[in-house]
DNA sequence: CCATAGTCTACCCATTTGGTCAGGAATTAG
DNA sequence: CTAATTCCTGACCAAATGGGTAGACTATGG
């Protein structure tokens, strides 16, 4: 089944919480000093900064003085858009369409695939129901007591 | 991410309806027909298979006119349980533990842990409360809900 | 004993994952 | 202008995974 988190994904949540966290004011953080605080490869990281700015998450500043940025509030930033930023689409199997007509080629298949594909869709509207913003909140200790969301 | 559905746990799946369907009598089924019926390839199929043996889903019988067939009730073998036969645990990420006492060695990194952890939960839990049997159901058009007519 | 059919072990190739490295190009300080 | 800083680009690499094959072995029934 392979629903494990890829580390792109989880590294990439991490690095973007690291920033909204130290989003004090409005001046670049340069990918060393992200490198530092969350304990990431470097020149990995860089990687993933590039494909979350690719996906218009962050956004970057050359030259000294340097670095990233997030591109909007944490407020509207999906835990889903972080991860397909980096691991692609959310979905489960491209195995093809569901094809809804009862013209399986081989028995009862397609009720298969639509059950991935059920799977698909609820991993990601679950995701997508937290923001960067939430787990700020959380790491910050102020837990909204398991939201009901 | 990564939530894909890998080809054995759809194959497996696959594999089983087929099995469901035609468990007419008691007597196993080849996997050569297995294979033909569902146009799946043979020899990877007989790994499948065995997997599936290992965690109890099937029975088999050796020699002449053997074969394999459902161990147990359609009813009593949900789509988790196929699944995790074929691919291993459902859980997403095995990044270690959310040493949940806030005890995190960088900043807010057990927040993340905790969330990858939750969206495992919910996707076994998803997968659990579907059954062999509710597939068969489906792919004889017995459709719960979507009845048309 | 012989054909059938499952079981086991090993191997194969392609892709993905996780990660490094060597420059190049933009920006700013001086 | 020039040098320092920092992002950017692209090649490269090792290991794991996914998907699949091949071949020998063993149990069973006739």
């Amino acid at each position: 089944m392979d629903v494990k988190v890829s580390t792109r994904g989880d590294y990439a949540s991490r690095a973007l919480l690291s920033l909204a966290l130290h989003a004090s004011e409005s001046n670049p953080t340069s990918v060393r000093d992200i490198a530092e605080r969350t304990g990431l490869p470097q020149p990995y990281l860089e990687q993933i900064l590039l494909a979350l700015k690719g996906a218009g998450i962050v956004r970057s500043k050359r030259g000294v003085g340097g670095g990233y940025v997030l591109a909007r509030d944490p407020e509207d930033i999906s835990m889903a858009q972080i991860v397909s930023a980096v691991d692609g689409p959310i979905a489960a199997g491209d195995f093809g369409e569901p094809h809804a007509d009862g013209a399986c080629d081989h028995e009862g298949q397609c009720v298969l695939l639509a059950l991935w594909s059920e799977v698909g869709d609820l991993l990601r509207d679950h995701l997508s129901s937290y923001s960067l913003a939430d787990m700020v909140a959380r790491a910050r200790g102020i837990q909204p007591a398991a939201k009901t969301r």
